[in-house]
DNA sequence: TCATTGTGTCCAACGTTTTGGACATTTACA
DNA sequence: TGTAAATGTCCAAAACGTTGGACACAATGA
């Protein structure tokens, strides 16, 4: 699973605090599902993506290996 | 959170059974998933849609309420 | 240079997803 | 009607996402 979460949240010049908190979620989590430490829950990606105006798929890709 | 699993997985002639074998998950999980008792892992949700031949969002509707 | 902001990371705790096993109920069909 | 397949559900345990708090380091700009 990839991720363009750090190019759009700076293209919409966002921190992570800030997208932190569209979402409801601490910064922490933000920080780990942005650097692929781990998956997030189904809605969490719902959150993200919408808080960067986009598609779940445009945000997340998933690369059926592992 | 709303899914159409269900149908989808009814329409291509698929049980909980195969569908969850298909995801490499067991049949409870996509049991909770369709009968929206939890939220799935990002992956799972990937998987599912895969499985059903279509896309994130037109299998999980986020419906922003809860 | 210094101060501030943003990011990466650690930890232990907590909550939720996911599990196998089992059983009751419903559905489908001979 | 009866039989098997499919579904719904319970439980306790395991696995994993998410948390606050804290700290180090990088980046930014005054």
């Amino acid at each position: 699973m990839k991720n363009k979460i750090k190019t759009l949240r700076k293209q919409s010049n966002m921190t992570q605090e800030k997208l932190s908190k569209l979402c409801g979620v601490s910064r922490q989590t933000i920080n780990c599902v942005e650097n692929d430490k781990y998956d997030p829950t189904l809605e969490l990606a719902f959150k993200i993506s919408r808080a960067l105006d986009k598609n779940v798929e445009e945000v997340f890709m998933y690369d059926k290996i592992s």
